[in-house]
DNA sequence: CGCAATAAAAGTATCGATATTACTTTAGTC
DNA sequence: GACTAAAGTAATATCGATACTTTTATTGCG
């Protein structure tokens, strides 16, 4: 059963408007794996699980289907956009070009409080990433910060925009295996020296490390979805 | 004042909805000029324009603020999005990795009737690229049938929907100089030899053409919007 | 008399309720 | 058993109401 977390812990004092409330709500609870892939989102259930109207509703949907969250079939209705082994390939190989090429620009960009983001962000990370057991969704939000923090430097807001969307994209097929104990892996350790060789500016290693790291997790979420 | 065209060239059969309409509608005049960067889109006004209540008009809107082309402002409406020097720059980069990402692949996975298509494609593009002072709306048309021909053959659904929106970014800055008389530079001679560099397989050859080739065309378009 | 600050009004954006249209499913007939 | 028609269900569109923002006018103070 894809209980997962309940969105309670998005903020939407940011969200001016409705829509926008509607819109992290529904990006949140499908990157969290509440709804199953493919599953229909009939307007007249969420107005009931949201509390809101289907207008804003709808604007909502209409945005996460051109993010690709959500498929949008004429006269059918939203659905949530389906999964497959052929799409994380392609998810895993365009993050990777994404965020190389972040991570390329940061190192070249990034300044002493950049440098500072990343030792905090790691830090931050590490306490929680060896006391396995903890909480699924706050590794997960610490994780994000980290990878955040080492292209925080990239000037580019475009390659930033899709390199987040990739992110998540591959969010939603890390939920599905949210308890799954990691394989013969050593994450703390992969991330230790994305850092050191971030850190020392050099570029090619650093982004081969990277391109390591996430290979190795797409290639272990593979084999939980077929 | 900025007439341009008008979109009645958009093929309105394929929308099944009211709102698939307006998004059509709003992202060919956007793309075609007709609407200054910057400018208020207010929703009376389009409602008028285009014949389509205020609803779909908004869900049309969502999308295009999620593809970047409008920006949305809480509580105040939608906007053009704007642009600049800079992000054109940021658009030109971009641009350049996906179209020699795709390319790459498409020179991997392509068949004959992919080579074929891009031969025609350049064929009819040709026809009215030699005689100028045609339409040019058409050329655009032809270019970017041109374009879509050589990627075709790229597997990645995905990396194929972000070129498409990056070339689409592209076009809003080249609908800038429509009238303008290309400087000293050589367009078709440019294509002839992406296709031939494409055709012989040489996938390094064809990048280098083609960065050449749209960096060429951001340089020109640099200095017509400051 | 001029400037600034506040208040009121007009113009929009946003939202929710209702109506219409399209699709799907089920029942009946050939 | 298959095809057609009718009813029910759900998506989409329109309309009207509410809430926010901006502009303008008026009043008070320097």
């Amino acid at each position: 059963m894809a209980l997962a977390e309940n969105s309670a812990s998005v903020d939407l004092r940011a969200a001016a408007t409705f829509a926008d409330a509607a819109y992290e709500l529904l990006r949140a609870d499908i990157l969290g794996g509440y709804y199953a892939a493919g599953a229909k989102l009939a307007i007249h259930q969420l107005r009931e699980r949201y509390s809101i109207g289907a207008s804003p509703l709808r604007e909502a949907l209409n945005r996460l289907v051109a993010d690709g969250f959500v498929a949008l079939i004429g006269q059918r209705g939203f659905r949530v956009a389906p999964i497959s082994v052929n799409d994380l390939r392609d998810v895993t190989r365009l993050r990777i070009i994404f965020e190389t090429a972040a991570l390329r620009d940061s190192i070249e960009a990034g300044d002493d409080a950049w440098e500072a983001g990343i030792v905090a962000a790691f830090h931050q990370l590490s306490k929680i990433d060896y006391a396995r057991g903890t909480n699924f969704v706050q590794w997960e939000a610490r994780n994000a910060a980290f990878h955040d923090a080492l292209v925080a430097a990239c000037p580019s807001p475009r390659l930033l925009q899709f390199r987040q969307n990739l992110f998540d994209q591959h969010k939603r097929y890390r939920s599905l295996s949210s308890g799954a104990v990691p394989p013969s892996r050593d994450i703390p350790q992969e991330h230790q020296e994305i850092m050191q060789k971030t850190l020392a500016r050099d570029a090619d290693s650093a982004c081969a490390a990277i391109t390591q790291h996430i290979q190795a997790t797409a290639l272990s979420l593979e084999s939980m979805i077929r």
